[in-house]
DNA sequence: CAGAATCCAACTGGATACTG
DNA sequence: CAGTATCCAGTTGGATTCTG
């Protein structure tokens, strides 16, 4: 089912897209990776850690689609991939940043809020599928 | 598989959870939604529009347990219930506004990328699942 | 090395029926 | 009205194996 045209659809529709397209749960980590500089496939796999060769292929592919990074191939043997952001990459980073920075200013808060709902509902509790890390208070990292 | 968390995650693992959080197909459209004041569920069913009820719950349950939204119950009959933006919430639009302005302004170039891309590797097109729409050209809205 | 291909478990989201 | 409970199809993503 997909989301119906209303006349109100202004500004959120392009916003939904985008933030389903990198909402994806490496893609961000990907373009972060890559803010400091060009990087091979190997290499962006080991920086950010714990992805599956599959899907840091397809979530490059569809960056690469969507004019965010460009892929270079020297064809030589073994070969190598190199991967880079473009203007329009680094220009996403800005925005991106912006959301970063109320995402760590307003965790606490979130945090808590989660706290305070799984302590008043406990059956919550058991369904529970959101952000990794819920739980006891974990130290500041 | 879980992010491995690597010493330069300063920031990025925030994002990445807020990212994925509110980068549900119909979260941003919600919030978006109750700006303009509270609403009822069924009020929010018919302005967000095609969403189905089940999800359309589940989704207002995840934005109440961050803090995002309040959930004030009306037990008369027929049952009232009114969904509200928190304060937390209505802050989040700051950011999420900045995002969606760029997603705005850079839609046209994202799409180019996109157009040129399927130009160039046609077999591509075949499992694209990508933004919805993608294609020839559409009028501009 | 950088993937493509395959298989499969888990999660998402829609449709439908039922309830306080 | 505002859900809850099921059922089910489609998608996501991990693990593994194979290749230019």
């Amino acid at each position: 089912m997909k989301p119906s045209i209303h006349p109100m659809d202004h500004d959120c529709r392009p916003v939904g897209e985008i933030l389903h397209q990198i909402g994806g749960k490496w893609t961000v980590l990907i373009i972060n990776t890559l803010s400091d500089g060009p990087m091979r496939f190997s290499e962006l796999k080991r920086m950010v850690g714990g992805i599956s060769q599959k899907v840091l292929t397809s979530t490059l592919r569809e960056l690469e689609m969507d004019g965010f990074i460009t892929r270079t191939v020297t064809p030589s043997i073994p070969p190598r991939v190199d991967y880079e952001l473009t203007d329009l990459g680094r220009d996403l980073q800005r925005p991106l940043k912006v959301l970063g920075q109320w995402a760590i200013d307003n965790r606490p808060k979130v945090l808590d809020a989660r706290r305070q709902y799984l302590a008043e509902n406990p059956q919550a509790a058991k369904q529970y599928k959101g952000l990794h890390y819920v739980p006891q208070l974990q130290a500041a990292e």
